[in-house]
DNA sequence: TGGTTGACAGTCC
DNA sequence: CGGACTGCCAACC
């Protein structure tokens, strides 16, 4: 269990981003870490990892800039991942072995 | 203060 | 298409 703390406002910015995806589209870290000015994604990732809002702020919108699901090293039986393909799905985005099916999903800042 | 880690990304082969 | 390599930035120890 990770030691909670209150959010940076480098993770504010990420949660404010992410919490903009509409719903039925998703984003990329790339595209968030362009919007708060961040060139590493990877540091994106890592705010959203902590997550301390749930569904508040829609992570599982957020994919990797390949149309993939990404890394998710959280998940060690996939069951994570799982989960957000099924909400996407809810959601109306849908993904063909892994991929997003249609690129025109991905929301733009 | 300094090195390692990580929900990533672009490039090269 | 996919694996290896490098760059990137913030959090952690």
């Amino acid at each position: 269990m990770k030691y909670e703390r209150p959010p940076t406002s480098f993770e504010e910015k990420v949660y404010a981003a992410t919490r903009r995806i509409p719903r039925g589209r998703v984003s990329t870290y790339r595209l968030i870490g362009k919007f708060i000015k961040c060139a590493s994604s990877q540091a994106v990732g890592q705010a959203l990892r902590r997550n301390p809002f749930a569904p508040q702020v829609p992570c599982h919108r957020v994919i990797a800039s390949s149309l993939t699901i990404g890394g998710f090293s959280g998940a060690r039986d996939g069951v994570e991942i799982k989960r957000k393909l099924k909400l996407l799905d809810v959601e109306g985005v849908q993904f063909i072995k892994g991929k997003l099916a249609d690129p025109n999903r991905v929301h733009h800042f």
